[in-house]
DNA sequence: GGTCAGCACTCACTAGAGTGGAGTGCCAAC
DNA sequence: GTTGGCACTCCACTCTAGTGAGTGCTGACC
């Protein structure tokens, strides 16, 4: 049997000798009928999660030959890395390059449906509330849309402008700073006092305070500040300038919202599977850090192991910037099986993302 | 067949009458042998997750008789619903009513381990920062103790005085109200002006807003205000003691926290369980109301279906109230299956109850 | 040379039969 | 009331076909 098999590949060459010609009407580097089998084994593979066997695929658009064909151009996938079998004599699956294929150059643009669009725009016509709660409720809306656990990454302050800034008092020797900035976010920070301060040195403290920092973004306001002429005030101050850098040097400075967590529940079988999923979810910082690596990779999805994430390995991951006024400010991300519907996550983390952008543009400043 | 066992059931009632003799020296409703057995059943079922059959208890401490004297006793432990059998020829696995006597009358109160005990120390030594990321860490600390999911319900602002009230403008229509409480939570809520303000109508409004609603709860403040003779003026004070109105009554007042979701992928091996949990899990208000409601009943442990929601029919809940200084602020819940390891979670929840709550009340006022 | 019907083959999945063992309930005896 | 003994139950496991969806190969056709 050996040896048939060893005759049989060296009548195959050919297949390779054949893509100057028709590549050139194909995407990338497959023939249009390999290009189209593709296309419909991840496309029925993302429906049904079951290995797809050619005779499926025979009448799929773009492949009008007989299934003795499409194995032979199953088998030429699979050779060249895009299909797998999980065993001999079943159907095939898209491998990570599959999907990747897929992503690139088959998946129609795609749009959402009626009833999301529909839903799309009901949310954003009734939203409302502070830009938390309102992120926290789109986290949910795309969970829903595309069925898989959503991210939503707030709007970074590194260069939203110190709008206001206070100083209150709350116990003896406790204060807290509280700054509104120019995008509408509040921080706050307690400062322990080394001494009893009273109200007026702590308002006296607030206006020096509002003098030197009032205009500037939280990580740059200056260390040195002009003495008021009381000491005790003066390291109230300096405490404070102190509590604004810790804020403008916080890495949770971006805040994360998760939604429909549960979702990944039902897209696994194995527990195991799930449960060091959801693991990295707990992990705002790891979750946060891997969306903005993704993007700054220049990708919009993250296949299998593209990611460094090695639990994430089943999984995909869609990411989508959200912008106001053109200026980069949060990340949308979806999470989902490597088998997850790419053209409706796509479409769907689209259409919230620029709806979001606009929605905080209008709002936030 | 069906004739021996009526047979059988004419000389049984015995077991009925002994009861009155024996209630006194044993807790509850069962004689002290019963109750150690089903104290061994509980204890290795919670360890295994296996049924357990007579042969394994014959060495629990209490039980020093045969293992058919066992199983006479685990068929009346049956009979009384404290046991169940997953079928005929298994072992026994407890009921809730099985698992509510473990916890009523059984489970010793239990300590955590030197382990828990000092990561607890080391964790409340090394606390620092803000109650929210406070909270936050807390219900990984609980996860992370007791292998359940754990939630934390921030403090209630219902009682707690406006200790500063602020405007500022973020946009020509747009101002934002920020409060900060006597207990140190800072909240915001954005307001729509129908006319421009400038920074000094601003300035008095906020003026006449603190001597207005400073040291009222949010709730408490009155809807009537002194005109600041501006007509422009009042409006803009109207619109913040609206927004003052709106955050105290707002229902997501308490913040919720949870950690280590993930452990419940762990705790069942049915992924559509673990789904249905974490979709209740995801729902905020949900939990609240639930953990509340847990309290209101007077319970400390709730389980299977002894709290009113469905999908957690598999589920245990620990909950422990938080207080400062004497006063209830704030809850603990575990949240894990009804196998859970009651005395540890028991141990956990109070532990960390109890330090946390030390922990806001030297911070928090 | 690509396409295709035909064929032999592979292998997960299922059902049924058989077996071992953990567990039960009952009973007669102590 | 307790106990050892005994018959019985039924899950879990193994083994054995049998089935069917799927494959790769081949020789013939256009």
């Amino acid at each position: 049997m050996a040896g048939r098999a060893a005759d049989a590949r060296e009548t195959m060459p050919t297949t390779h000798d054949h893509r100057p010609d028709e590549s050139q009407q194909a995407p990338g580097e497959l023939d249009a009928r390999k290009a189209a089998i593709l296309n419909a084994v991840v496309t029925e593979y993302i429906g049904s999660a079951q290995p797809v066997g050619s005779q499926h695929v025979v009448d799929a658009p773009g492949v009008s030959v007989s299934s003795a064909t499409v194995r032979s151009d199953m088998a030429a996938l699979e050779r060249d890395g895009f299909l797998a079998q999980p065993h001999t004599s079943a159907g095939r699956i898209p491998t990570d390059k599959g999907y990747r294929f897929f992503v690139d150059h088959l998946g129609r643009p795609g749009s959402l449906d009626p009833t999301g669009r529909q839903q799309v725009r009901q949310f954003f016509d009734h939203a409302h509330g502070e830009i938390e709660s309102m992120l926290e409720r789109t986290s949910g809306l795309l969970a829903d849309l595309t069925d898989c656990t959503a991210m939503v990454v707030g709007p970074s302050h590194d260069s939203a402008a110190i709008r206001s800034v206070q100083l209150v008092g709350l116990g003896s020797r406790l204060a807290l700073v509280v700054v509104v900035l120019a995008d509408g976010a509040v921080q706050k920070q307690s400062i322990e006092l080394t001494e009893e301060v009273d109200e007026v040195r702590l308002a006296d403290a607030t206006a020096r305070l509002a003098s030197h920092a009032l205009g500037k973004p939280l990580t740059q306001v200056p260390d040195q500040v002009v003495s008021t002429g009381d000491p005790s005030t003066d390291r109230v101050v300096a405490a404070a300038v102190d509590a604004l850098h810790t804020l403008g040097n916080n890495e949770a400075n971006e805040q994360l919202f998760v939604g429909g967590s549960s979702r990944m529940a039902a897209a696994f079988d194995a527990v195991d599977t799930v449960r060091s999923v959801l693991t990295i979810l707990e992990q705002q910082l790891v979750v946060v850090t891997l969306l903005r690596d993704i993007l700054d990779t220049g990708l919009t999805v993250a296949i299998g192991t593209e990611h460094g994430i090695e639990s994430l390995a089943s999984c995909a991951i869609v990411v989508m910037p959200v912008s106001i006024d053109g200026e980069e400010a949060g990340t949308i991300g979806l999470l989902g099986p490597t088998r997850m519907n790419y053209p409706l996550a796509l479409a769907a983390a689209r259409v919230v993302g620029d709806r979001l952008g606009e929605r905080l543009s209008e709002t936030g400043r």
